[in-house]
DNA sequence: TCTGGTCAAGGTGGT
DNA sequence: ACCACCTTGACCAGA
């Protein structure tokens, strides 16, 4: 078991998720932004391996506009190798990490054009964790898509559409249950047409489909994973206590997560902290986990 | 230097 | 038909 947290780092001063406005794009730009970003990144990583949080999502504005039509940097060989040593760095200290491209990455829209730039959009996140050269265990996590009206057959244009992408993409991909349209059951149904990992969104599925069941849901989405897929993960994430509804916690509540630390014995998983305050969180449940007999301490050098 | 409106992209649900 | 919300930060124009 690993434990991390999304994209930013906010005590530090690094980040990796510099952008711009696309009217002020021009290549200088992008490559300043791409520099600042990997040494961010670097940074954030050096942090989190430091107090043992091993497990990371990259941000999808390490390149800002890389899938857009603006896009005139030849960026992958630009930055080939600092990629490489940031990846080097990631594979040493036994950090796994992931991306997530946003909600408009949609490959079941009925509309071919949104699903062709969302293939680009994917081949782009493919190609930061190729670059990195990290193998298979990292990978990309996505949502089912829309409705459109009719689930049967948007889960049917997303089996098939998941069929047509590259093996580059297909063998990162991962989906994940949403809290609106596409429950763990679905996922499930859409792992069993076409063989994808299922990611359990812990909140998510309370959403759904109420309190009960964390362990059997995070079963049934851990027997999806295969031996190059490595083990699970989740997303854990927590509503405020007295906020509206919909309205995360802005700091984990570390009885609540050694309850689900407890629940979910003896199935061995990561855990990404979808939580506002981040890298807090994170070290609060580090320290939690420490007494579980899966939480992963790599060897000391 | 500070502030607040706005930012590539789509879909859903409420009015 | 239209608009807020998604999650939230941070860019950037205008003061």
């Amino acid at each position: 078991m690993r434990i991390g947290y999304p994209c930013i780092n906010r005590g530090l001063a690094c980040r990796c998720t510099h952008g711009f406005r696309l009217a002020s794009y021009s290549p200088h730009r992008l490559e300043e932004a791409v520099r600042a970003n990997l040494d961010g990144l670097q940074g954030i990583l050096e942090f989190n391996a430091a107090r043992g949080i091993l497990f990371f999502r990259i941000s999808s504005d390490i390149v800002p506009f890389a899938s857009h039509p603006v896009m005139s940097v030849r960026w992958q060989e630009r930055f080939r190798g600092r990629f490489a040593r940031i990846g080097r760095y990631i594979r040493d200290h036994a950090i796994r990490v992931n991306m997530h491209p946003d909600q408009f990455t949609l490959i079941n829209s009925p509309d071919e054009a949104i699903f062709a730039r969302s293939r680009e959009e994917l081949l782009y996140h493919a190609r930061v964790l190729d670059l990195l050269g990290l193998d298979l265990t990292n990978k990309i996590q996505i949502h089912v898509g829309g409705v459109y009206g009719d689930k049967d057959s948007a889960i049917a244009r997303f089996v098939a559409r998941y069929r047509s992408l590259p093996e580059r993409i297909r063998r990162r991909l991962v989906v994940e249950n949403d809290h609106v349209s596409y429950s763990l059951e679905d996922c499930l149904r859409v792992h069993q047409a076409c063989g994808i990992p299922v990611v359990l969104d812990v909140l998510h599925q309370r959403v759904l489909r109420g309190p009960f069941g964390v362990k059997k849901a995070l079963a049934r989405a851990a027997a999806t994973w295969k031996g190059v897929d490595g083990i699970p993960f989740v997303d854990y994430s927590l509503q405020a206590e007295n906020g509206l509804r919909g309205a995360h916690a802005e700091s984990i509540r570390v009885p609540e997560f050694r309850r689900f630390l407890s629940l979910t014995r003896p199935i061995d998983f990561d855990v990404m902290l979808e939580i506002k305050d981040k890298e807090s969180s994170a070290a609060k449940a580090v320290a939690a986990a420490g007494e579980d007999k899966r939480f992963f301490r790599p060897a000391i050098n």
